[in-house]
DNA sequence: AAAAATACCGTTAACGTTAACGGTATTTCG
DNA sequence: CGAAATACCGTTAACGTTAACGGTATTTTT
């Protein structure tokens, strides 16, 4: 897998059927053909670019006409090469060694990084607990106090994060939502997931999946969970709206609240309902663990029962794989991290307005096309 | 929807928590760098980093080690600014007007195109006649004989791709295959599909959505096609292959061969097996005209019909947003022509190795998650 | 009216790399 | 042994842009 790379150039005008050579180019337009033009210097010209000052109105408008007329864009190469701002993009996200999902966007961060490197940007990554709001107080403000050109974090704490977006505004540095999404800000954009959507898709492929006459299907979800599970209820919402609208299906919609620190707990929960008279024919699982269910039901031999699971972490890939997990539905977290680097990359660099609200593609995955998601190439 | 940027440059060393400011810079090494530790001038670390000779057998080494000791890795934007040698790369695909899936990988390739383009890449595109072997003849020669860096062609006609491809070799012009594989050459890559496995894929999808004792799907082909079909057979050849590995299937598996010229025709055949006593409970379309068949489906009010068909044209979008068409598979035709691309700026310009086989994910696109797919951003 | 301030603009040295152009030594040849 | 060829290497002008540094005019201040 690779990861599309927001476009940034002008269009292309390439027609059909242009490849006949032309060896006579038609020398780009620099900013000295500009000055020959506007009969001024070149120091001229940027000032103009700049908005740097010191010009006269007139020189200025003059100036500003030569540039509309020759269609001037400026090499970004020669920019970067001769330029000596450098930008300073911090990121700060739940730690990995608590998550293994945030290794994910952690990937593609990276992989943004390097490209714009050569720009001179540079990336700096942070990290929180997620079962310490204190941690990400702390973080937060060493990194707006050190004055970065961006700042991308999951805004997973709301009040915290309120504090944090006011300092951020205040100090007119560009900030961009990661995972979780917060109303009412002037947030330069947003990447994460439609979680309410990607449920009632699960909803969709579990319906689809399973046909005879009544049937039970399970929401599991964590009991209580240490830590904020933004997502967690919004992927339920989605499931039950599906079921919802349609009435006329026989089927019948539990939860099943486990606690998964403990693992003898989970059998002994699953060991209930599955001797009960409502036997599953469906597990949703909202959370990423559905490797553990599919588990206690590799170790218990149970079958036709359709499990829709999220992100493909080894463990449930390999479940995937075995046919226990039938679908799992992942929504690119490599690629929500990759494009929220280059939204400050167009921001800042290319002075190009971004798109606000950015929803990852769900994807569905099962055991034949799990091969081509494997990997995150880039 | 964006696109998957072939990774590129060197690995970022970032630690987790390494957001601390460290205002004294590491000073990349450049060629000066060298230069001054090898008591040489940058001329001679020019010559020994391009081979251009007249370099002393001793300096040699001893700059090697230099460059070698410091780590030494060019600045691509300064490469690109001085250099004065251009790349042209060349594509030869199918006319999008006479199937107008090729506008799709056209748009990646474009968009490819204009990223690179601030290496002095420059694109040229034409296009054959897919029913027409010697326009493909005629322009594959003329762009070989126009001496391009590097040309990226769909060899859909065997005998003729293969004396384009000897001409290729024995000019050392590196060369891409697109969507279509010939095997035993010297290609620098391949991007396309693996077709078997989308139709092993179809049918597991298929298998999940009919549960109704025995049932009749349908595999909806064209029956003569002027053009090589090139995918469709592997598609039924993985979507026959799934049924066989699973003998307990109440399943019967039909073939419907179509002429898609007439739709007087297609109406006729669709409604003999309609009348029939082998109705259709799935019908497998392996190429993109599934809309087609809806049309027929939703004129004729014909429901509980799984439909799974191919590729994203706006017309499948509508059925599958109708609800009349299940399941489409997309193969990333943007990604495919993007990566082609890029596989030989990695190539040309970076000189890294490329992967050889790239195929594309194989997407399951349902009424639910469409939204995330419909348009290709870049 | 002289001095000081300001408005405006041109020149120039970078940024890191490429490649043409010379220029010494050293070697080869007549 | 002198001339010519060669091997080797340094210098320099680009590439397009940035931004600091001066330098004229013109205006403002005393």
């Amino acid at each position: 897998m690779i990861i599309y790379l927001p476009c940034t150039l002008t269009e292309l005008k390439i027609p059909y059927d242009s490849h006949k050579i032309e060896k006579d180019e038609p020398l780009k337009t620099g900013i000295k053909d500009i000055a020959r033009n506007a009969n001024v210097s070149i120091g001229t010209v940027d000032r103009v670019l700049h908005n740097r000052g010191e010009v006269a109105q007139t020189t200025r408008e003059q100036v500003l006409k030569i540039i509309e007329e020759l269609g001037y864009t400026p090499n970004l190469l020669a920019k970067s090469l001769s330029s000596k701002t450098k930008y300073t993009i911090n990121v700060l996200i739940p730690d990995p060694e608590s998550n293994a999902y945030w290794e994910k966007p952690l990937e593609g961060i990276k992989a943004a990084a390097r490209e714009i490197k050569k720009f001179n940007f540079e990336l700096q990554i942070a990290t929180f607990n997620y079962s310490d709001e204190n941690s990400f107080i702390e973080k937060s403000n060493e990194i707006v106090d050190s004055n970065p050109s961006g700042f991308i974090f999951a805004p997973v704490f709301y009040d915290s994060s309120l504090k944090v977006i006011d300092k951020c505004e205040k100090l007119k540095l560009p900030y961009v939502f990661f995972d979780v999404f917060i109303e009412n800000c002037k947030n330069l954009a947003y990447f994460g997931q439609n979680s309410v959507q990607s449920g009632y898709l699960a909803a969709s492929l579990m319906n689809y999946s399973i046909h005879n006459g009544i049937s039970h299907i399970y929401i599991v979800k964590p009991v209580k969970s240490s830590a904020p599970v933004y997502h967690l209820g919004l992927r339920e919402k989605g499931f039950l709206s599906y079921f919802k609208e349609k009435p006329g299906l026989q089927t019948e919609i539990h939860s099943l609240d486990i606690d998964i620190s403990s693992l003898s707990y989970l059998d002994t929960a699953l060991d209930a309902i599955f001797d009960s008279d409502q036997k599953p024919s469906g597990l949703f699982i909202a959370n990423s663990r559905a490797h553990l269910i599919a588990k206690y039901l590799e170790k218990n031999q149970i079958q036709n029962v359709v499990m829709v699971g999220y992100d493909l972490l080894k463990e449930n890939i390999e479940y995937l794989e075995k046919g226990i997990i039938q679908f799992l539905i992942c929504q690119k977290p490599e690629e929500q991290g990759y494009k929220s680097v280059f939204s400050l990359y167009n921001h800042l660099f290319l002075k190009k307005p971004v798109e606000k609200v950015n929803y990852s593609p769900i994807d569905i995955i099962m055991k034949e096309n799990i091969e081509y998601y494997k990997n995150f190439k880039i």
